[in-house]
DNA sequence: AGCTATAGATGTACTATACAACTATCCGGA
DNA sequence: TCCGGATAGTTGTATAGTACATCTATAGCT
């Protein structure tokens, strides 16, 4: 191995290491900010408000969640008022959810908050490496299609997709 | 706002989104690659194999979890022969975890699957880009040690590893 | 009409987790 | 030397999130 595919190495394992560090720091904490709405809430609520609206299957395909526990966190969000089910005039099996207003609040705080604490983190650096850190992870996000690191690797008919995914 | 302002603004937007995007996926697909290993598992091996053997309190202190959690997950690892329990000579409330052979396999077999997943998701990138990317994943980590997204801030003594905890 | 695919809901089971209470041990005074 | 508070870990209990299998209703093709 050359000294060059030694430190390719190295890096691809040290963001492999940190990913997961972050996912781990993420999941233990996201609660934490508000109470009342967890990570996962969180993500499905952001993705009704990028898409306007959609159905529970998009946010299941989305994010890779079976639609037995997207059914039962629209039924836990509906309950909370963040979310409401109207029906789909074109098919009836389907119902397109629509954040409230309710929802698009506690969303907005929710988002500031970690806002905030995304922001402290990163409190020191140079806008120029603020700049280049979002690049490189809205790349990795993107990915290829294949599923990385479990990536959903869904066929999406969505290209927006590597935006709004959440 | 300033137009600088509010790039900067857009940047850590993205960087809260895309990093929880990838906190929703790895959770969601940790356990799939190897179903005997959870991302939980994984990091506490990780970091007795880093730390050559330590305390279940380190464990907890470092990733922000229970005592009761990492007592209950040092339990299963020990009955699947992953680690050991040593008893510490200096303080008979305490024992010392250390990897066995069957452990150290595994974590290094985990270890693989997740960096030849890593790096297919970077495939196509430039040598610049990953080192890039995986020093600002590092510099995020380590972050200020006043807690950033509720990280916890713990000493430690391995500075490449992860520091701060939540 | 009939067959199959799809959207979603429900029954069930399991894992990870936290918090509280408990045991055993350690340590710093008085 | 003994006691009270701190500390390491375990166990009881409760909750959330999740998957998989199954069920209902509707779509849509042939």
């Amino acid at each position: 191995m050359t000294d060059s595919e030694t430190r390719h190495r190295e890096a691809v394992d040290a963001i492999q290491r940190e990913m997961t560090v972050f996912a781990r720091r993420a999941r233990a904490f996201a609660g934490r900010l508000h109470p009342e709405l967890t990570l996962v809430s969180y993500t499905l609520l952001a993705h009704l408000e990028d898409s306007g609206g959609c159905l529970a299957k998009d946010l299941a395909a989305r994010y890779g969640l079976d639609k037995s526990t997207v059914s039962r966190q629209v039924r836990a969000l509906e309950q909370l008022g963040f979310l409401e089910r109207r029906s789909a005039p074109e098919d009836h099996r389907a119902q397109m959810l629509h954040l409230t207003p309710a929802g698009t609040d506690i969303l907005a705080q929710v988002t500031e908050s970690r806002h905030a604490a995304v922001a402290e983190r990163l409190a020191g650096w140079g806008d120029a490496d603020v700049a280049g850190f979002a690049e490189l992870l809205i790349r990795y996000n993107a990915g290829p299609e294949t599923s990385g690191d479990g990536s959903i690797t869904q066929e999406y008919s969505n290209p927006d997709i590597t935006e709004t995914v959440r």
